[in-house]
DNA sequence: TAATCTATACCGACTAGTTGGTACAGTATG
DNA sequence: CATACTGTACCAACTAGTCGGTATAGATTA
């Protein structure tokens, strides 16, 4: 199939993401990458003129994953229920069962990214924001809801912001990442994601 | 001062460390190291027989600080509180004074490494987990404290375990580096660390 | 329908520069 | 005289990136 270089292009971008995983992309050379996709040198600057430009589009694939699987999850989740706060849980719930415990290298390419300057491009740090702050103002939304249906009922004002409330919820996602791996016990995550959980609970429960 | 060669040493950990936030220890050359600790290489080769040995006495060192910084923190929060409770919502409070907001890369070290899979050896992973290890046991220890002592007042059970809130101050803290530098904004750090401190206490108050 | 042309997809040898690391002769200090 | 360097020259391995060439599929032409 030689007219077809989109499976070529995905098998770059796959082998560029495990290796970005397990070592960084900036240490990752490009001839480990060529490796790993199985292809020549000269294929990967058929699609690629630069390694920038791979690492621009690795994130650019990745925000779209990510997009895509907020948009399902959130779908899902209100299709399970009708009450804002329960529609929170269940995301974080859905959330917490993103990574395999048996994921080898379990982690998040903006944060990898994020300590490696190199990639740190202003592009690319405008795409992990956009992804970021996208599902942040979901979380957001659906907990400013949930307070002022607690409010009806005779609740004072909340401990946390909603706002900060939400940009917790990437707080403890990637942080989750850095434990999982510093403790090397890839069920931190889940585990770190539902107790998120359960303190967002607690926090409008009472 | 030729006898003393801790003053060139610690130059040249100081313009490691300065790297590796900037742009990962990884990606950051000897040549650059040697040029900010302004030494040369043979000096360089003096002190230290390779990059990796840089790389691991770069941990160990920071993890020093770290733990000198943690007691601190203990000593000063023990003096000001008898409540366990409070003194664990008085850390978080110095904690999150910990990062000026001014700073140009705030970020973990630790965090660095362990997205650089050539600096993550299980040496260096050690390190790390003892050091998160003892800080989050303290943690855990005052609010089994906290517990016992909401317990007599007639508290039912907690929505997280004192183990997992502990452990989640290391999400938040590791995850509020990356958000910081995600959003480009080093505030968020502070504001996220006071949000755990607000979402524990609003988890033991109610 | 065979010959020719064109664009896409890919190969792999090659190069110029950088990397971590070595070697070693010299110097200043206590 | 040992310690703590400076300075420079050097090396093998690796790096990102280049370049001329090839194979194939399909459209155009004779």
């Amino acid at each position: 199939m030689p007219r077809d270089g989109t499976h070529t292009r995905n098998r770059i971008l796959d082998s560029a993401l495990l290796l970005a995983l397990e070592k960084g992309l900036a240490a990752a050379s490009l001839d480990q990458v060529i490796e790993g996709a199985e292809i020549t040198k000269g294929a990967f600057f058929y699609h690629f003129k630069s390694k920038d430009e791979l690492a621009l589009a690795l994130v650019r694939h990745v925000a779209e994953l990510d997009r895509q699987n907020h948009a399902k999850i959130v779908q899902r989740v209100e299709e399970l229920s009708r009450d804002p706060l329960q529609q929170v849980l269940l995301a974080c719930s859905l959330t917490a069962d993103l990574v395999a415990p048996s994921e080898p290298n379990p982690g998040c390419l903006f944060a990898s990214y994020c300590y490696q300057g190199d990639l740190w491009s202003e592009a690319a740090r405008k795409i992990c924001e956009s992804n970021f702050h996208e599902q942040a103002a979901w979380i957001e939304g659906k907990l400013k809801q949930a307070a002022k249906l607690a409010g009806r009922k005779g609740k004072s004002a909340l401990a946390v912001s909603p706002a900060q409330l939400a940009m917790m919820f990437h707080s403890v996602f990637e942080g989750a990442f850095v434990l999982a791996r510093t403790y090397n016990d890839a069920s931190l995550f889940r585990k770190q994601v539902l107790a998120y959980r359960d303190m967002l609970e607690a926090v409008f429960k009472p």
